[in-house]
DNA sequence: TCACGGAATATTTTT
DNA sequence: TATTCCGTGA
């Protein structure tokens, strides 16, 4: 976005501070957290860290109490999330969205404080704690808030829809000093209620900020007519929203088609046909897109266009930064970064054989002993032949006289074997790592390029291959609904439109959630110029639920077809 | 204490 | 279906 205004206007653009409230609230915790006890070094613990985490005090609380029906580390890790996004204290979140696991309360309050202290003695932050710590340095430091506040004269947010009450109170105490905001968002486009965001946050703006000035915008640039008639009728259907109506000036354009597949392949047939037809019309891939409600919905595309020899990009979904080799090899550096890093310790420890969570916890604690860093397991004397080698990666490792790249090439060397070891695929893999050399290459300092992938992974599928170098290939573009959002497309395809897949069947059971489910058939809709495709196939069997799915979605259901064109087609 | 295998269980979306 | 959890044997 800063560099588009950059192009647009000048490079002063290029000093505007500017990036997701988490990654802005790493810079300002690091800069000036040290106020409230805060080391500048702390590490940041992604989800599956913060899983890891729940997970070893999970076992040591199970392990005095003999309780067999806690909840599972990833649940406990939703609900203590859950608890802080809609700052509701965690009895609520438990009975409100797990309501089974009532009798549990006690144990699970008693986790979360654990849990809590652990990352406090640690200097963890998972990504909530970001928000919170950032909102508490400004609330309880006036200081720090005249500086942070009066260093930024203006404030723009987008997206405002999908903040929470955290971010919201953020932007209160960081306009302190100039009182000068301005957000944009549309309620209508909310789709990240799961994590708290609350759409409401815009309803609330005029009386957090009084003296607000409210401008519609009702004029869309990007669609033709037909797809706006389309769009508008799917948000009508909301319960609750502010009542607009979108228009445009521009010419041209088809109407919106609902297709019926045969089956799942048959969907992927057409889709391929469609794209090849575009393609030949002349319009680049890069500017058509699939969209789908869950990552795993386009596998059998995915397959019908390698066959065809279709370049695709896939956005969204699982992501190479979460693939257990990644995460292999970043417990590697991250241990160079910061010593005392147990999760990472653990991790890394565990690879070598012979080595379970016991004597993993063991030496971890005989190197914490040693105070001496990374260098303590030079001094501890163990058995295990594996520990040695990794002692010898270590001891090759000087970090104030390296490179990152040189160190993450160290680590690859030593972690080869470990992959062959462990995983079939282990030469896909082995490439995903030289791709990440690839992006370790562009780093002067190892603890930005880690918080980097914390905060800012490539936000690219884990099956995908990454792009060699920053060539723009032509591509196709399959993306999560989510993570297309703010984009836009000359032709959009969306598939599994089903009643079941999409709305998924899991969100049937709550008005709130069908709510979103709409907003997101809505979000997907609008990223169409052009041309709108929606397909879905005929009849599927959902086996881990034993129903058959067999109706489109409900949300394109029952529309003219003068509004929507309905076809059916086999392959 | 580790590794392995069978049983249980939840199942999306992202920072 | 895939992951996670737990018991068992080495």
């Amino acid at each position: 976005m800063l560099q588009r205004a950059t192009r647009m206007l000048d490079s002063r653009c290029e000093n505007v501070a500017g990036g997701t409230f988490h990654s802005f609230a790493n810079l300002k915790l690091r800069q000036h957290g040290s106020a409230m006890g805060l080391p500048a070094n702390f590490a940041i613990l992604d989800r599956a860290d913060a899983e890891d985490l729940i997970g070893l005090l999970r076992k040591e609380a199970a392990g005095q109490a003999k309780d067999r029906s806690l909840p599972r580390k990833n649940t406990l890790a939703d609900i203590f999330s859950r608890a802080v996004n809609k700052s509701m204290p965690i009895q609520d979140v438990v009975g409100n969205d797990y309501p089974h696991f009532m009798d549990q309360l006690d144990t699970i309050t008693c986790l979360q404080a654990a849990y809590t202290r652990r990352k406090r003695d640690h200097h963890f932050l998972d990504y909530d704690d970001l928000l919170v710590c950032f909102q508490r340095l400004l609330q309880e430091f006036p200081d720090v808030r005249r500086r942070i506040s009066s260093a930024h004269r203006y404030v723009m947010v987008d997206e405002y829809q999908d903040t929470n009450r955290v971010q919201a109170e953020i932007l209160y105490l960081l306009t302190d000093a100039n009182k000068n905001i301005m957000v944009v968002g549309d309620d209508s486009q909310s789709i990240y209620a799961f994590r708290g965001a609350n759409f409401r946050n815009i309803l609330d703006f005029p009386s957090l900020f009084p003296g607000t000035r409210i401008i519609g915008l009702e004029e869309n640039y990007r669609s033709v007519q037909p797809i706006l008639d389309l769009t508008n009728i799917v948000i009508e259907r909301a319960q609750e929203k502010y009542a607009k109506h979108l228009f445009t000036r521009k010419a041209g354009g088809s109407t919106p088609q609902l297709i019926e597949a045969e089956d799942e392949n048959s969907q992927s047939l057409f889709i391929v046909q469609k794209i090849q037809e575009f393609a030949q019309r002349g319009v680049p891939l890069h500017r058509m897109a699939v969209l789908f409600r869950a990552g795993f919905h386009s596998f059998d595309l995915e397959i019908e266009l390698a066959r065809e020899g279709l370049a695709f990009i896939k956005v969204g979904g699982f992501k190479f930064t979460e693939s257990a080799h990644i995460k292999d090899v970043l417990a590697h550096l991250r241990v160079i970064a910061n010593p005392y890093d147990r999760i990472s310790w653990h991790r890394i420890l565990q690879l070598i054989e012979k080595v379970g969570p016991r004597s993993a916890q063991r030496i971890y604690d005989a190197i914490a002993a040693t105070d001496a860093g990374v260098a303590g397991l030079f001094t501890i004397r163990l058995k295990h032949p594996g520990i040695e080698r990794l002692a010898g990666l270590y001891q090759t490792i000087d970090p104030t006289a390296m490179r990152p790249v040189e160190i993450g090439a160290a680590v690859v060397q030593y972690y080869l074997p470990l992959l062959k070891q462990s995983f079939d695929d282990h030469p896909k893999r082995a490439k995903d790592l030289e791709q990440l050399l690839g992006i370790l290459e562009r780093y002067q300092r190892l603890d930005q390029f880690l918080t980097d992938m914390a905060l800012e992974p490539p936000n690219i599928s884990a099956e995908d291959r990454l792009v060699a170098g920053d060539v723009e290939e032509d591509r196709l573009v399959l993306s999560t609904i989510h993570s297309a959002k703010g984009l836009e497309w000359h032709s959009v395809f969306i598939i599994w439109a089903l009643d079941g897949r999409f709305p998924s069947l899991y969100a049937m059971s709550k008005d709130d959630d069908m709510e979103e489910e709409l907003r997101l058939m809505y979000v997907a809709a609008t990223r169409a110029q052009e041309h709108l495709f929606l397909t879905y196939p005929r009849q599927v069997y959902d086996r881990s639920l034993g129903i058959v799915l067999n109706r489109p979605s409900r949300f394109v259901d029952m529309i003219p077809r003068d509004i929507l064109e309905k076809r059916s087609v086999r392959y």
